[in-house]
DNA sequence: GGTCGTGACCTTACTCTGTAAGATCGCGGC
DNA sequence: GCCGCGATCTTACAGAGTAAGGTCACGACC
């Protein structure tokens, strides 16, 4: 069944690596890495599975290349950015890259975690980074310096980082006054910073943060003492 | 077969959640998690893989109890610590504390991936952080500060972090001289880069840093950074 | 001591996964 | 008209998680 007595009026488009990756990806947006199986991935492309192979070598193929295929989109965009303006700029363009990466992926909320799952290297991300080396370079950092900073920025560097506490994890704020005192005594550190941020922001309820806000303070963290470190260097 | 003639002599270990979890970090210390299913579980303790069911409610369940377990180790050897013997000193604390749980989890390669993909909060990593909260407050942080601070170490705090370029991944060091003169033209300042940094370090290939060193690198950025915002504030 | 409930454990079976092997289909070149 | 060949589909299999129900040992009660 399937596509077996598919009418000539369908003209039938090929399939392609391409294509298959762009499904790849749609698929993991629309109900994440769980949801990305051979099956579904020939289902969302009109074929069976096993014609799949003939354009990925495996399964493994696909996640290295739907990884690729949004680092490709993310290069895309920061290759349009212009050149600092100044030597000194390198922070605000590094800035603004990581940002656009971040951006970026935030409309892929798997892909973070599947990134780390990946051995091996894309060129996309080695282009990625060749691209913020070129931009510390300019900025008068050592390749020494380079090589220590994209350690330091780590995941970082590319628009992520592990979110400390996930909202749409275990009931948000549904603690009962009772379970809320049994914590403070557990943890009596961290009860007291959260209701303390809680009472700041009405907003903020136990375990949700501002990520925009909490990623850019710990990039500009970095940054900064990049920055120092570069003028004592 | 298996256990269903057992001769009496053999007292047979009742199963346990514990023992669940603990044979389930000793099979993914050695094959990885990959390695980790419900029936080689079941192997390992001498069972049917459908009696681990009496201990732990699903796969999930021993995934999230690997975790806990593991992070409950970091937190026995982090609590004999002596608290810091002064207040400026929260700096040194934190980084033992961290240097800490990088040394076990390093025992543990498997761990931080599957860190990542847990969304249920472990109740030892809230201890944990809970207690990293207390060093800092001790030392003249603001809740709020505390709070960033949280989010700007990141997966930092529990010792780990993305490795850039892993080494046993796509072969360490084959590239013929064209396929470097190929990659130069791509990627010219990641290049440029390791081959000075390798020239620095002899015992060093394409891919291949000191983890350790990078890594404490990165983390002193971010608390010289963040002492410095104490300071400040 | 018999019996009976209760859990720990095992057996079987089902669905879903990735993918190997081979059949088939359709189109371009002779 | 025929052939060759690559793209596609069909079938099948091993291994995953786990639902459903059977078995068996042990402690509580009469």
């Amino acid at each position: 069944m399937g596509a077996r007595n598919r009418p000539s009026s369908e003209p039938r488009v090929p399939l392609s690596r391409e294509r298959v990756l762009r499904a790849a990806v749609a698929i993991a947006d629309e109900g994440g890495v769980r949801a990305l199986t051979m099956r579904r991935l020939a289902e969302q492309v009109g074929a069976e599975a096993m014609s799949l192979y003939h354009h990925v070598a495996n399964k493994e193929d696909v996640l290295d290349g739907t990884v690729d295929l949004l680092i490709g989109e993310i290069n895309e965009v920061v290759d349009r950015f212009d050149p600092p303006a100044e030597p000194a700029d390198w922070k605000k363009a590094v800035r603004r890259r990581v940002l656009a990466a971040r951006e970026i992926l935030l409309r892929h909320r798997w892909a973070p975690a599947l990134f780390e799952t990946r051995s091996a290297v894309s060129p996309q991300v080695l282009r990625y980074h060749d691209g913020l080396i070129g931009l510390m370079r300019a900025g008068g950092f050592s390749h020494d310096l380079c090589h220590h900073a994209l350690h330091a920025l780590g995941s970082r560097a590319l628009g992520f980082a592990q979110e400390l506490f996930d909202p749409s994890g275990a009931g948000g704020g549904e603690e009962s006054v009772a379970e809320l005192e049994a914590m403070a005594e557990r943890f009596p550190h961290l009860v007291g910073m959260l209701a303390e941020v809680a009472h700041d922001d009405p907003d903020s309820t136990l375990g949700w943060c501002d990520d925009q806000a909490e990623f850019e303070f710990g990039l500009d963290i970095i940054l900064d003492g990049l920055d120092r470190l570069r003028e004592a260097g």
